[in-house]
DNA sequence: CAGTATCCAGCTGGATACTG
DNA sequence: CAGTATCCAGCTGGATACTG
């Protein structure tokens, strides 16, 4: 196994559009239901919700709970297994900022962020 | 500004499918010409080499030196600002090692790694 | 409510040939 | 040696319509 592979395989659970508004959602609100992801990220479409959860959950980074009733309610949550990324995503956030600010002196504001989240 | 902003600000150094390799390279070797770097990584070419080089040296991460004699030389290194990503990648790093073997627990050896790197 | 299916545009990476 | 230019295949994300 080759060195790099490790930031492979820890980067795979980050790559994909929308998964770090994912994650970042259910860290702060903790257990939220599939209805209430949709609706606070408000540009995603039910495809790449679904899409990006299901890998989440494949990783063992989310726990999709389905209550068996109807109308269907379907709850995610972080993982057990899950919270140990948080810790590691952390530093991350922290450096990401410090960075926006290091783009941001040595271009300029408006180019810095690109698309001004 | 979201706070997914800073995730994606730190995320977007090291997407890219080669930088997480050449980062590797530079940290663990220091200072790298470019045929060093390109025989260190045998199957990138020149193409994606320059580019991801060049958007790392934007970002600041990477130092580009210059030499002008013929023929051309040019050597690449961490920059010092750079080396505080460094510090992060450790963690992420680290957590991918789990990772894997976390993988490998519940899939087995053979599917985990997907491409065994 | 919580999805799935289909189809398509745009971006990323790669092969190949050329250059100061 | 250290690149640039061109062109193209495949993957990722998104719009839209349908469903148990």
């Amino acid at each position: 196994m080759k060195e790099y592979c490790k930031f492979e395989s820890a980067l795979s659970i980050l790559v994909g559009k929308w998964k770090p508004v994912i994650l970042l959602q259910l860290i702060s609100n903790g257990t939220m239901r599939f209805s209430e992801l949709q609706k606070s990220i408000p540009d995603i479409n039910k495809k790449m919700l679904t899409q990006q959860l299901r890998e989440l959950e494949y990783n063992d980074i989310v726990h999709r709970e389905v209550y068996n009733q109807v109308p269907p309610k379907v709850e995610y949550s972080i993982s057990e297994y899950g919270k140990g990324l948080s810790a590691v995503l952390q530093p991350l956030n922290d450096w990401g900022a410090t960075h926006i600010a290091h783009m941001n002196a040595l271009y300029g504001e408006d180019r810095a962020g690109n698309e001004s989240k």
